[in-house]
DNA sequence: CTGTTAGCGCCTTCAG
DNA sequence: CTGAAGGCGCTAACAG
């Protein structure tokens, strides 16, 4: 039915070991017979058996990518930028022969020699959607790890807790012991794996420090999923810098620092938290920042997740009939292409996820050295723009 | 190094077969062996070989999604729900899975301790990002048909033209030939595979008799990619509407109807054309919604190639100090989640992505009846919101 | 129900 | 430089 290598080595009148070797591009072969055995390979349309070979040669070359919503672009631009680079081969003379792909030029990569390692033939980068199921992440990683699969880049924070973290670090462990290169993007480390992990933890720091600059002093926090490590990582920032101006976490108003939270139970009301947990998604911001305004209508200001959160707590002050920033400043993260483009121009920090996608995808080919460590912090840069300003003068 | 069906089989006392027959589960196996063989194969941590189960069975669980950009949500979504078909089997119980639907039996692996080892079954549903390139498109499909994909959904446009409709043909051809299913999403037919088709003409022709109706006749389009099947069909739609309305398609001015376009050259200026080409991002939107009103500043209304491009339109607009309606009423396309929430909201056309994605990936797996003739159009429906208005008073 | 027997299509020594 | 031979790990008939 489907034609195979032996028909090719036929119409070319070789052996099949030739024309794997022709077509593998690592051994050499006479120019003539390599011509010959292309163009019965172009006459017959053959097109490799991926399974059988990845079975004679125990590899594949299939290159997996999980990412928990694929239909956000946070993800869409990682997992953009991780596929970039897997393009075929290296740099110069770029051969991507591949059964259809005749021999580019006259001699195509003849007298190129060995340019490197070996002519990496194409790879087969192919993304996955978790949807943030832990589970759904495990079972992929097994599904990838019977195609034996080349490498895997995990993208996007992490399903925080101890149960979870082990099972994941003991799949990780087996996929690298049976070959697999493992690359963290915008997550946190993981034993025998590379990270590249954002400074979630630094960049909303400053930006909470840079509202509390402004002169804000009830800022409202709006966080994603509680178990995603990304959601804790930019929540402990805020309340760093918090604290470190004296503020209490949870302070409703201008509280003296130094209170303590466990206060009265009856006597003084406790003060309503100005933490608010939802998805990474626009309605979640939205309701929010109806719930912390009511919780306390004095809130100059609203530090959301990400900018999708944040575009929704937009919407919501708008139909309050707030004003941004003059009544509610209001911060995202992640810069995405949209947020400089929202009005107001979002107030953000910016991921470089393209930059950091694309350097994950090298690492998961070895085409670039690894950090010191097997992991590397990514920078986060505070984009100040439009949505941010001082409070409103204190008898507004 | 790693562990085999065989080194199961020995660990559990029985042959290879019925390993194998346990794990595909489309045999029946006693219960006690049964029970015997996966704790062998959890106590072993085994893990199936997919290219060589998928060399010996002819087929693998691999399914390809292509999309033009994995950044854009419109693709991300259609994507999502693509997968979201490839879980591990239908509704009930019922168990239809394995290469090819297995009898299901009576009580097939019921009985099954805790979410067994490898459930199996499940596709390795995959996205495989082409950026918009023929060429990668192809490269795609010939790597999918290296691996024996089971089936493969093509989403979104196409290159226009006739080589590439050709070639994109004959692949698919091929794919079909060695017995993958394709499914086209969002696309033009292509013999050989089931095809979900936008009404994108009929979409842009109602929202442009919508703009007519509200008294508009100025009106600038902004179009995608000129080589993209998607733009044609938007903008065919466009001038069809116009023309009904007896409107030529580039008048800038309320030029009577019957008008030949191709006038006097020098004597009477040839009028700009009011329709401008650019890439479906919000840059070009921005870009051409500048252009368009620089060469006819009397435009009363914007129609852009989806809403991405209209967003861009509309900051455009903003920047120049016009307002959205009242001096330039702005439509997009598609109904993208964020387009409710843009200030103003858009008036679009909503395109069911989530359910048509959904339903492409039944169709890809066979778990639905193809559509009569194997091509089905998805309806699209017009959505007014506060981004359209009249056009200004006359001598506003 | 379970074991046995052949390959699936290709890569990879090992000769020539 | 090229051919011949063995086996990668699993599934699919056939026996029993």
């Amino acid at each position: 039915m489907t034609v195979t290598l032996a028909d090719v080595a036929a119409r070319a009148g070789v052996s099949p070991a030739t024309v794997s070797r022709v077509l593998s591009g690592n051994y050499p072969v006479a120019e003539a017979t390599r011509a010959r055995v292309l163009r019965a390979v172009d006459d017959l349309d053959y097109v490799v058996n991926g399974p059988a070979s990845a079975l004679a040669a125990a590899n594949s070359d299939l290159v997996g990518i999980l990412v928990n919503d694929i239909a956000d672009p946070f993800f869409g631009i990682m997992a953009g930028a991780i596929q970039s680079e897997m393009g075929p081969a290296v740099p110069p003379a770029a051969d991507a022969w591949g059964p259809g792909q005749a021999p580019g030029g006259p001699q195509g990569r003849v007298a190129t020699g060995p340019a490197g390692p070996a002519p990496a033939a194409e790879k087969l980068a192919v993304v996955c959607n978790t949807n943030g199921s832990p589970e759904r992440e495990l079972t992929y990683l097994t599904l990838l790890q019977r195609q034996r699969a080349a490498a895997v880049v995990l993208t996007g924070s992490a399903a925080d807790g101890p149960e979870h973290t082990e099972r994941l670090a003991a799949k990780v462990a087996r996929l690298v012991a049976a070959g697999t290169r493992v690359v963290l993007c915008g997550r946190p480390p993981v034993a025998g794996a590379l990270a590249l992990t954002f400074d979630n933890r630094g960049g909303a720091r400053r930006l909470t420090e840079h509202l509390l600059t402004l002169g804000h002093r009830r800022v409202g926090y709006i966080a994603g999923p509680a178990e995603r490590t990304t959601t804790r990582h930019r929540l402990e920032g805020h309340l760093a810098a918090l604290a470190a101006h004296g503020l209490p976490a949870q302070a409703p108003g201008t509280q003296a620092p130094g209170t303590q939270p466990g206060g009265a139970p009856a006597a003084a009301p406790e003060p309503p938290p100005l933490v608010v947990h939802g998805a990474y998604d626009r309605a979640s911001g939205y309701d929010a920042a109806c719930e912390l305004l009511r919780r306390e209508p004095g809130i100059t200001a609203l530090v959301a997740a990400n900018d999708t959160v944040a575009l929704g707590a937009c919407a919501a002050l708008r139909d309050m009939g707030l004003s941004i920033p003059r009544d509610v400043s209001v911060t995202g993260f992640d810069d995405l292409p949209f947020s400089a483009d929202a009005a107001p121009a979002l107030s953000t920090v910016r991921l470089p996820l393209y930059e950091a996608g694309a350097r994950a995808g090298r690492l998961a080919l070895g085409r670039e050295a690894p950090p010191p460590g097997g992991v590397a912090m990514i920078r986060a840069e505070l984009m100040i723009r439009d949505s941010t300003a001082p409070p409103p003068a204190p008898g507004r």
